[in-house]
DNA sequence: GGCTCTTGTCATCCC
DNA sequence: TCGGGATGACAAGAG
């Protein structure tokens, strides 16, 4: 098997050197998708799937890469490289990750640079790793045994557990063949090498053990070696540059596509080579080159690959959904009042580079730029957690409502990231002078209107919230200020009385109150159950328990006399008087005293609600004296008085209830108004956008029969009442635009 | 005892 | 002119 492998394996790499010499891309990586982990991660050998994951640790291990390919946890791991990668486009553009990959897989052939560590686990030292790379004198120690070496891997908890024994043959003998591959570059097999390997694989260490001898790079100190890294673009491996003369290049070059080819058995037809890895050849640098300087060459070829994309993505994402909520003005207003080109859209809208239009907003400015570690980071959980979470959060951004617009807009730097200034009304008001303004004070009076409005409308306290709970109020009938539940009538009825009342009550002798009066008591109204009931109560002056319980039974007027009480009361015309305390004396008003007193021969209620008719009809059947007619008089006098005064404080609280009523209804149509006069302003600054940039674009184009552009000083464009536009000079557009202004005026005098 | 609210009453206006 | 509704003002009672 081994034999089989070694005989392909050098078969395909003289067949990848031929197709590299030709310039052929071989994208080994892409064979590898399905069902192979990344190269990378096989070249790489054993990682930190085998140990907790430790995420703020797997940014400087090869882009998270390097897992054991025996790793059981692949789809874990690939699972949480995605979600790291997505984070990790955030800040893309300040990691240097190529350094990392760099001090990862090289090691000493004499296993005695110790940063050299095999496994992306032991990248969790990853940070002086950093420095260890990009300094020449650092990253050299003395070296280590192999014993010292597990014990640091240990002391990190970074040490792959023993390998099981679930591992099949051919996978040991892939894992081998790498190890050897590594070797031949100078990685000693103890970079794999767990002491808890397998026994079975000492024969092949043996045999490894004299490859090694041949192969490795002869040691030139440990310091040579460090300042020599060179990282494999494609895998991520590194391994020593300084190999003597040219064709150790070459070899390193061969190597490094021995150990392509070697996870890459299924070469296919279109099969090409990464310029990145058939370039690595040239892109070994020479010793005089310091090492920063290579990384700084290869390091877009791993980040350029893949992050920028995600970062797009992301930048896509977010895009689309605030497209999806309030753009569509933006993208024209941005590609006209820009002047943008075009073109990408990722270019346009996407892109990072300061010149494009959505990073002249000052706040995407700081946060795309000055900030990926603080203002970016802001936003970086809704990005990672697109697209929900992202328009949950975005969502406020958007005015919902013009009241809102202020306080949302000003109170975050997200909406100028967002949202371009031209519509970004009130926060891009005040950051005015930072961002030239292309139109000038065109919008100034439509502007300062507009924030008088909010200012307008702050004053006064109207805001939707507000509106919303008016209109509750309103709705539930319950903002009453005055406790109307506790009043002998409701509101309703006393709303509907309101009308009726002057009416019922003035026509006194009018046949609904005659018809009432004869069981004792004269309406406020009629028409209504609870003021037929209030009548009862008003004219006979129930007690407040009594009124309770006629207000709960009690609904007909006619049935006033089914309850034997009442029909007491009516028959008895006491005045003030509960049914409970006919008895006594104290219960009686003062004209029922005086009525007793004079023995009067007929109840108060008679004399109070009998028409006028009956009533002297019915005192034309007794002999009374001039006392007796006189407090008759008197009595129906008060009680009629009494009534109307009752009548006439519900009216006055009608009207306060009705006044109030009015006052909200005003309020909520001048907040709605005041809403409405900002939408209007608002279209008509997009309006004027429009307009102007038009105006630009077309007197932009106009030649002259020189081909020379005219002078927006000496001409200008008007519009013709029948659609056609007209070039002509300045002073007379002038003078028409002062004729214009004279209009209104002359109108309005 | 003072305050508030309710209710009754008076005076007045008006229809 | 009278009856009666409307209403402001006042007073008494209750809480």
């Amino acid at each position: 098997m081994l034999s089989l492998k070694k005989y392909l394996t050098e078969g395909l790499l003289q067949f990848t050197i031929l197709l590299s010499l030709i310039g052929v891309r071989v994208d080994v990586d892409t064979y590898l998708t399905s069902q192979l982990p990344p190269l990378r991660e096989i070249i790489l050998g054993p990682s930190s799937a085998y140990t907790q994951t430790q995420f703020h640790n797997l940014r400087n291990t090869l882009d998270g890469y390097g897992i054991h390919p025996k790793s059981i946890d692949l789809d874990n791991y690939f699972t949480a490289r995605r979600l790291l990668s997505q984070v990790r486009a955030l800040d893309r553009f300040q990691v240097p990750t190529t350094e990392v990959n760099a001090w990862l897989v090289h090691r000493d052939p004499e296993g005695s640079v110790s940063g050299s560590q095999p496994s992306s686990g032991l990248a969790l030292e990853s940070s002086s790793g950093l420095q260890d790379v990009t300094g020449p004198d650092n990253g050299v120690r003395e070296s280590e045994t192999e014993q010292g070496f597990s014990e640091d891997l240990e002391d990190l908890g970074a040490v792959a557990p023993p390998v099981s024994g679930d591992l099949t043959k051919e996978d040991i003998d892939l894992i081998d063949i790498l190890w050897r591959q590594d070797i031949d570059l100078g990685a000693g097999r103890e970079i794999f090498d767990y002491s808890h390997r397998q026994k079975e694989q000492d024969v092949d260490k043996e045999l490894q053990d004299g490859v090694e001898q041949e192969d490795t790079w002869p040691g030139e100190g440990e310091e040579v070696l460090a300042r020599n890294l060179l990282v494999d673009g494609e895998t991520g491996e590194s391994f020593p540059a300084q190999v003597p003369g040219g064709e150790n290049q070459t070899a390193l070059s061969l190597e490094l596509c021995l150990r392509l080819l070697e996870a890459t058995c299924p070469f296919g037809e279109n099969a090409e080579f990464p310029a990145d890895i058939s370039s690595l050849t040239e892109a070994v640098p020479s010793e005089s080159e310091p090492p920063g300087l290579q990384n700084n060459l290869l390091s877009p070829l791993l980040t350029g690959t893949e992050s920028p994309f995600d970062l797009e993505q992301q930048w896509q994402d977010l895009m689309s959904i605030m497209e999806m909520q309030a753009m569509e003005v933006n993208t024209s207003t941005n590609e006209i009042l820009y002047n943008n080109p075009p073109g990408d859209p990722l270019s346009t809208n996407y892109s990072l580079a300061p010149n494009t239009p959505i990073n002249q907003n000052v706040s995407l400015h700081q946060a795309s730029l000055g900030g990926c570690s603080q203002d970016f980071s802001l936003f970086s959980p809704e990005v990672e957690s697109l697209p929900v979470a992202s328009s949950s959060t975005l969502l406020p951004l958007v005015p919902s409502n013009s009241t809102s617009l202020n306080s949302t807009f000003g109170s975050t730097n997200l909406s100028g990231l967002f949202f371009p200034p031209q519509l970004n009304g009130t926060a891009n008001d005040t950051a005015g002078p930072e961002l030239p303004d292309p139109l000038g004070g065109l919008l100034d009076e439509a502007m300062l209107d507009e924030i008088s409005l909010m200012d307008l409308a702050i004053e006064e306290g109207f805001n939707s919230v507000q509106a919303s709970q008016l209109k509750e109020e309103f709705d539930s009938d319950s903002g009453l200020s005055l406790d109307s539940s506790h009043s002998p009538s409701s509101l309703s009825s006393s709303e509907g009385s309101s009308s009726s009342s002057s009416s019922s009550s003035s026509s006194a002798s009018s046949s609904a109150s005659s018809s009432f009066s004869e069981e004792g008591a004269v309406g406020y109204s009629s028409d209504s159950e609870t003021l037929d009931l209030e009548e009862v109560e008003g004219a006979v002056g129930y007690q407040p328990e009594y009124s309770k319980f006629c207000r709960m039974s009690y609904q007909d007027p006619s049935q006033l006399s089914c309850l034997p009480y009442l029909e007491h009361v009516g028959h008895n015309h006491t005045y003030n008087m509960a049914p409970s305390a006919l008895d006594s004396d104290k219960q009686m008003s003062r004209d029922e005293h005086r009525a007793r007193a004079m023995k009067i021969p007929f109840t108060n209620d008679k004399i109070i609600n009998l028409p006028v008719e009956e009533f002297n009809e019915l005192l034309s059947k007794y002999q009374l004296s001039e006392a007796q007619l006189s407090l008759i008089r008197d009595i129906r006098r008060r009680g009629k008085n009494k009534m109307a005064a009752q009548n006439c404080r519900k009216r006055k609280l009608d009207t306060i209830l009705n006044l109030k009523r009015d006052v909200e209804d005003l309020q909520r149509d001048k907040a709605r108004l005041l809403r409405e006069k900002v939408e209007f302003l608002r279209s008509l600054r997009q309006m004027k956008q429009k307009v102007q940039s038009l105006y630009q674009e077309v007197f932009g184009r106009l030649r002259d029969e020189n081909g020379q552009p005219y002078s927006p000083s000496q001409y200008a464009l008007q519009y013709a009442g029948d659609g056609s536009v007209l070039l002509i000079p300045r002073t007379l557009a002038d003078q028409q635009a002062r004729r214009q202004e004279r209009k209104p005026k002359d109108r309005r005098k």
